[in-house]
DNA sequence: AACTGTTTGAAACATACGTTTGAAACCTAT
DNA sequence: ATAGGTTTCAAACGTATGTTTCAAACAGTT
């Protein structure tokens, strides 16, 4: 048997923490591995290499994930109605669903949204792919019920429009704390993470239903 | 004196380009001096160093894009009055501003652009300091005067709603390129910059008009 | 207790990186 | 034409990286 997830599970806590703070590229697997307390060459016994780390990274918490958004968000569906989806109340959905498997792994949801933010900036094309073709069937339903709440535009407004989501998405994921820990500073108010959600929420359904150009 | 200009543009042209397309950390110095058709050597010589590198990069064209900016914003301002700034139009002329430096210099918009979202996302600090440092006393009276656009809301609002636009707009300069090459293939429409500035900038400004939370 | 497959450990490997060196080539001004 | 400062060049330096090796330690089965 395999099984022993011991080693295995300190480098992932590991190798999350620090792709989280500096990057794919900028943290290497020495790193990686004393930060775990483990033997440099444990990475590539388990993994392979480094790049099936990153993957495996993201899969950790992206199945789990992928998993619960999908049932949140087809039971709000069923519940409302299709014709009746609020597009703030859809984004609410993926951030609970977020929040929901951070603390049933009793991890930071803030570290999560970090990676997610950086495995769209990084130029990491192996990961691209790689959460392409595992999690796609996830999110494609999502954006087609995104579709059905916006008000009637062509199909290039549209393509726009939702990209400029995924981009908001993607930068606010991947400064979540610094954000947070700014707003403490300049401001002396700590931002709860479910009132800047829901900041975002209102945000983003503000610009997808603005009317047509 | 010193004005052999002919290696430090060269080295500043391959730089720029292979920094937009792979990121800082993944691009070599060799990589960069061989696109060049220089010696390696040549950069430590002329620059110092791989980060003084990256900094001289953006300092091309951020200090003309800045000084362009500035006077576009402040003849539009003085055009129609402080009182009835409209953010579409600012993001208008942001966007503007960039194509006619990039334009003047005889080089692609989408990699100035592209540059501008890396640095946000990439993790060079002495970048994000270096940028801070030389270029924020433009971008502070460009977020004040937005402010003055938008309804009344607490502050918090409004920091989170303005970094919600600066992450859209990173997102969607760092991306720009890939973005406009799935609208050619996905739609068989080929996206003028133009127009999605125009859907940009609509966007944006529904976010930040819509009524506070 | 001895055998088996699995996991760890210290060390080395090959390669790539940013940087430095010192001599050659180049300019320009006298 | 020559001297002096500037720029280029090939080569090397030191360091850090991902990966491999192989022996030792471990665990479970008979």
């Amino acid at each position: 048997m395999m099984a022993n997830g011991n080693t295995v599970d300190k480098i992932l806590d590991a190798a999350q923490e620090l792709f989280a703070e500096r990057g794919f590229a900028e943290t290497s697997l020495r790193m990686i591995t004393s930060k775990a307390g483990v033997n440099l060459a444990a990475v590539n016994y388990h993994f392979g290499s480094k790049e099936a780390l990153i993957q495996a990274t993201f899969s950790r918490f992206l199945t789990p994930f992928s998993r619960e958004f999908r049932d949140q968000l087809n039971a709000y569906i069923k519940l409302v109605g299709e014709e009746n989806v609020d597009i703030a109340h859809m984004i609410a959905v993926l951030a609970a669903s977020a929040q929901v498997v951070a603390e049933r792994h009793e991890q930071s949801v803030a570290v999560f949204m970090r990676l997610m933010g950086l495995a769209y900036a990084q130029a990491q094309n192996h990961l691209r792919e790689y959460l392409k073709e595992h999690y796609s069937d996830v999110f494609k339903p999502f954006m087609r019920t995104m579709k059905t709440a916006c008000p009637e535009m062509t199909p290039i407004e549209w393509f726009w429009r939702i990209h400029f989501v995924l981009g908001t998405l993607a930068f606010t994921m991947s400064s979540v704390d610094s954000l947070q820990a700014m707003a403490a500073n300049d401001l002396s108010v700590d931002s709860q993470f479910k009132d800047m959600i829901s900041y975002l929420a209102k945000f983003v359904s503000a610009g997808l239903l603005a009317p047509a150009t």
